[in-house]
DNA sequence: CGTCCAGGTCTAC
DNA sequence: GGTAGACCTGGACGC
């Protein structure tokens, strides 16, 4: 990989759609600084194998090169410790499923979200060989009925936007996938993510940074404002947390996540 | 038991 | 372009 992932030992177990109707675990961990193996659950043949590797590369972003971000944290005493492998933000294998996945998380509390995704994952998604079950595919998600979205999702006024957004993308009328392509600017793809039913500023930023490795804009929400308040030591508006960050450029949204969350890595 | 609000968004001014 | 009000849900909190 360009430079290192992580400074710590992990782990990650995940289910992965085979786009068959079946699914398959996926075991990943780091055996060293800078390689990471993947084991498969079961059989599989070798298209299939190099299809789940280009996902879990994907999933882990193991070709996005973060070495001109860390020369620039480098000077920075809050953000220094990033240089030694932080900063790869773990994606979904698609991005429709990250952008379900925020949708879930507007609004309502973390169990809320854990709620709704658990019921779409748990009712929707393929099961592989051990009956964990995948993230659902569009198709699954657009043919659940409102019974659905309302008594086992519990999603509220999300359900619609939910299924909406799953049927467009079913029917091909939405690319969400090509919001990965390298060659469209960061503006293009987060006007269209605005465009979408349920997201607004917050979830299009959360997107970008999470599904789309477009470190460009910042996360402002209920949960980031106070926490920078708190980690910064006074209180800050909208305009003084941009400024603060805003010598980081095109990964000022990593920068600012990382300041956030360096509690969560460093230990 | 009523109110508030949690990793907001949409619509109507 | 900026800003109230409504919106599902359920857990926390005050009374």
């Amino acid at each position: 990989v360009p430079n290192r992932i992580d400074t710590t030992a992990w782990t990650l177990d995940t289910t992965l759609a085979s786009g068959k109707g079946s699914a398959y675990g996926v075991h990943l961990s780091e055996v060293r600084s800078g390689v990471v193996r993947a084991t498969v659950q079961g059989n599989v043949d070798v298209d299939e194998r190099q299809r789940l590797l280009g996902l879990c590369r994907h999933m882990l972003r193991l070709d996005d090169d973060l070495s001109r971000f860390y020369d620039r944290v480098a000077a920075d005493p809050d953000l220094a410790w990033v240089t030694a492998g932080g900063g790869r933000m773990l994606c979904s294998p698609t991005v429709f499923e990250d952008v379900v996945k925020t949708i879930c998380t507007t609004n309502c509390s973390w169990s809320a979200t854990e709620r709704m995704v658990g019921a779409l994952v748990d009712h929707l998604g393929c099961a592989d060989s051990s009956g964990r079950h995948a993230f659902p595919s569009p198709q699954a998600m657009a043919e659940a009925d409102d019974d659905f979205y309302r008594l086992r999702a519990r999603a509220g006024y999300r359900g619609a936007y939910l299924r909406v957004l799953a049927t467009r993308v079913a029917e091909g009328e939405i690319d969400l996938e090509a919001l990965n392509d390298p060659e469209l600017p960061d503006a293009e793809a987060e006007t269209r993510l605005l465009d979408l039913p349920g997201v607004g500023p917050y979830a299009a930023a959360h997107i970008m940074l999470t599904g789309l490795g477009r470190y460009g804009s910042l996360v402002l929400d209920s949960w980031t404002r106070p926490a920078f308040a708190r980690l910064s030591g006074r209180k800050a508006s909208d305009e003084a947390i941009r400024r603060r960050f805003r010598k980081y450029g095109t990964y000022q949204g990593l920068a600012f996540w990382l300041y956030l969350t360096q509690s969560w890595v460093a230990g």
